[in-house]
DNA sequence: ATCGCCACCGTTTTT
DNA sequence: CGGTGGCGAT
């Protein structure tokens, strides 16, 4: 039982006000680390306090993981689970509605959810297949048009009016990307598949065209709380209104200057529009922040004053500190990772704990020159972001299986398994599919199909692996053994290189598969919410920085940040134009700025590598220019009394000096099978390969097995 | 006509 | 790393 006291001990005023309103439509207005979650935690546990059934709550959060952890520490305060809240992300609460409800709207429970990739092979096919490319060199990528398809969707408007309004410089393609739209609808529906967006405006559907549902609904979930309501898109907004149509007990928690999924059709006027849509909100302003030093938070109020928006709000915070955030221009992206390096080794002489530090950037691929210090300092790390355990192709191939259990005709299933089969390619598998995705029995119709000389024996393996899990029974971890027994040759001989290492992660699969007894939950939770692929990531205790895209950083804090490529074109980045776009570059810097506790470091290269491997010079990113210089310190590229320049490995600065001295470069053949050599980042290692005409394979002693050119490593024979 | 292999290029952000 | 395009083999 939460008692008064302690209640108003934990919180402030206006979260007081929010926590303690049983009825009716409440919007808060947070700023970054003023206790939205606490606020949600705490609403949670004082309705469940005042009588309100579990069941009828329904509190949706930005991520799963988000929602699991708030209703652990809702029970916590009032010594009950919880577990009978309703808790999720829109799309994964979406799910399990159409699959209750789904019949509603005349579809069958056994539809996929489908990812990104599997929505580009649907469009690769259909490129094909449509002969659009025929005449045209610079059609689209798949990429561009499936984030057109879906932004079209969140966006809520005709795809047409999007290409001429946001990709104007595509508009010579419109008829065709419009034909290519209808295509793709019509081959998800033919085939079950549902996308992500297909989620959201089915749930929508539900609530609006059946009447029955809507009302089950409302009366069932009578308290809806919904976290970071600026990144909902209109369809979210709408389901939101249409849901709580009875009671209208909505408790939405945002702050504007969060707002940075735009691009997705987040739309953070959805605050300011609430009260219009919810007549008699009431509205509970956060303004104090539990996070940050008061330096840190000058220089984030400094970034935000900047924005061209209207609802300001300057945050303020009790928390004693003076150290202000400091920046650092680097010489290039070495210099800068050493930087990084240099400053987390030392905080950790000083008692910081690894995992109470992250390193932040805009894209992927701009941590990867740290990555590799990181690495040859043997600092662990964890990337946030990256490629998920579901993504690498072996993993794909025993999901598409898997997949095929539960939806036959799951057609893009049965393309990439088909593709396993050695001498059978793309054509083939095509021509196989289209048959398959016709008849009423997929897997007899694969069986009669008449074989090639090639692949005949592979076709047939298929079939027998689907003869000996559908007459097992449906229990996932045995299905999961007949599987990998089936995929173990497929697999050696695919990728032969480097199975080793791939076949710890189906070993990981069969764990995390044998803890459900429901193969159709597992598949959607596959979808919904890819496990990480690091086997670390599930320990807490691991001792690991965190490296992450800003975008991944969402809602979380650390003691101390690292936001690194502040360098203009690398932020904002270099396709986003003045006006809008500008303006979630900026809101994007605020939130990675407003994750640091106590210290916040921020660099740029001076120097970045172009697109033809020429170096130009860069300046800082104009966010940081626009800053009032007080609120920052600007470190001196060579710090004095830093002995962290000692640890520092070999200078790259080699190549600053080396016009002198340019020694001569080394041939193919002046290295044999078997010598020993040495590399400025690798250290040492064995060459075990010599390929044509400049390149060789080299087997370093601590980072293994890497192919190098001669043209632009700086390789050194190592005597004896 | 189709498949497999090699070399090269470019990389927003994601439920 | 993943997608793509050219080329030789079947």
């Amino acid at each position: 039982m939460i008692n008064e006291s302690s209640l108003s001990r934990e919180l402030n005023e206006p979260q007081l006000a929010a926590v303690t309103t049983i009825d009716g439509p409440v919007l808060v207005i947070a700023g970054a680390g003023s206790g939205k979650t606490r606020t949600l935690v705490y609403r949670v546990a004082h309705l469940i306090n005042s009588g309100v059934a579990p069941e009828s709550i329904l509190l949706l959060t930005f991520t799963r993981k988000a929602a699991q952890e708030m209703l652990w520490r809702a029970g916590r305060l009032i010594n009950d689970s919880c577990s009978r809240v309703t808790g999720g992300t829109f799309h994964s609460v979406a799910n399990m509605l159409l699959r209750r409800y789904g019949s509603a709207l005349g579809f069958a429970p056994s539809f996929t959810i489908i990812d990104r990739a599997d929505a580009e092979g649907i469009v690769n096919l259909l490129k094909s297949s449509l002969q659009l490319t025929a005449n045209r060199k610079q059609f689209p990528s798949k990429r561009v048009i499936v984030n057109m398809l879906s932004g079209s969707v969140n966006k809520a408007r005709p795809l047409s009016d999007l290409i001429y309004e946001d990709y104007a410089h595509l508009s010579e393609y419109a008829e065709e990307i419009v034909r290519l739209q209808q295509h793709y609808q019509s081959f998800k529906v033919d085939h079950g598949l549902m996308d992500y967006d297909d989620l959201l405006v089915n749930w929508r559907r539900l609530l609006a065209e059946v009447p029955a549902v809507r009302e089950e609904i409302a009366e069932r979930y009578r308290y809806l709380m919904v976290d970071e309501y600026q990144d909902t898109n209109p369809i979210q907004a709408d389901i939101v209104r249409l849901a709580a149509y009875r009671h209208d007990n909505v408790m939405v928690v945002g702050d504007d200057s969060q707002s940075i999924y735009s691009f997705r059709g987040a739309d953070f006027y959805n605050i300011m529009r609430f009260p219009e849509i919810f007549p008699g909100t009431r509205i509970v302003k956060l303004e104090q922040n539990y996070r940050s030093t008061q330096p840190i938070l000058t220089l984030t109020n400094d970034i935000i004053r900047n924005a061209v928006e209207k609802y300001t709000k300057t945050l303020y915070t009790r928390i004693e500190g003076t150290r202000r955030p400091q920046l650092y221009a680097a010489r290039d992206e070495k210099a800068e990772a050493d930087f990084v390096v240099g400053r987390i080794n030392e905080l950790r002489r000083e008692g910081v704990a690894l995992h109470d530090m992250a390193v932040l950037f805009r894209s992927g691929f701009h941590s990867f020159k740290l990555e590799l210090e990181l690495g040859s300092h043997g600092i662990a790390f964890e990337k946030r972001g990256g490629l998920k355990l579901t993504e690498s192709a072996h993993m794909k191939d025993v999901l598409a299986v898997l997949r095929l259990l539960v939806n036959p005709f799951d057609t893009l299933s049965w393309n990439r398994l088909l593709l396993t089969i050695d001498k059978l390619g793309p054509k083939t598998a095509q021509k196989i599919t289209a048959i398959l995705a016709a008849s009423s029995e997929p897997v007899a119709a694969l069986a009669a199909y008449p074989g090639g000389k090639g692949w005949q024996e592979g076709v047939n393996r298929l079939v027998q692996l689907f003869t000996r899990l559908l007459e097992h029974e449906p229990v996932p971890a045995a299905l999961c053994d007949i599987v990998l027994d089936w995929y173990q040759p497929v697999f050696e001989r695919l990728y032969a290189d480097d199975y080793p290492k791939r076949q710890k992660d189906l070993e990981q699969l069969r764990t995390i598969i044998a803890s459900y007894d429901d193969l159709q939950r597992f598949i959607d939770d596959t979808a919904l919410d890819p496990p990480e692929a690091d086997l670390q990531a599930y320990h807490e205790d691991s001792e690991a920085l965190v490296l992450s895209t800003i975008h991944s950083a969402k809602g979380l804090e650390w003691q101390v940040v690292f936001i690194i490529g502040l360098a203009d074109g690398r932020f904002p980045h270099a396709s986003a134009f003045p006006g809008e776009q500008w303006e979630e570059e900026r809101r994007l810097l605020y939130v990675a700025a407003t994750r640091a506790r106590q210290r916040l470091y921020l660099s740029y290269p001076r120097e970045l590598m172009g697109a033809d491997r020429r170096f130009n010079r860069v300046s800082m990113s104009p966010f940081l220019a626009e800053l009032s210089p007080a609120s920052y310190e600007r470190i001196e590229p060579l710090p004095p009394g830093g002995d962290w320049l000692a640890v520092r490995p070999m200078p790259s600065t080699a190549a600053a000096a080396v016009k002198p001295v340019r020694k001569k470069k080394l041939a193919l053949e002046d290295f044999s099978l078997g010598c020993r050599v040495n590399h400025p980042f690798f250290g040492t290692g064995t060459v075990r390969k010599l390929n044509a005409p400049r390149s060789l394979d080299v087997a370093f002693d601590r980072h293994g097995l890497k192919t190098l050119h001669l043209d632009y490593a700086t390789l050194n024979l190592v005597d004896g």
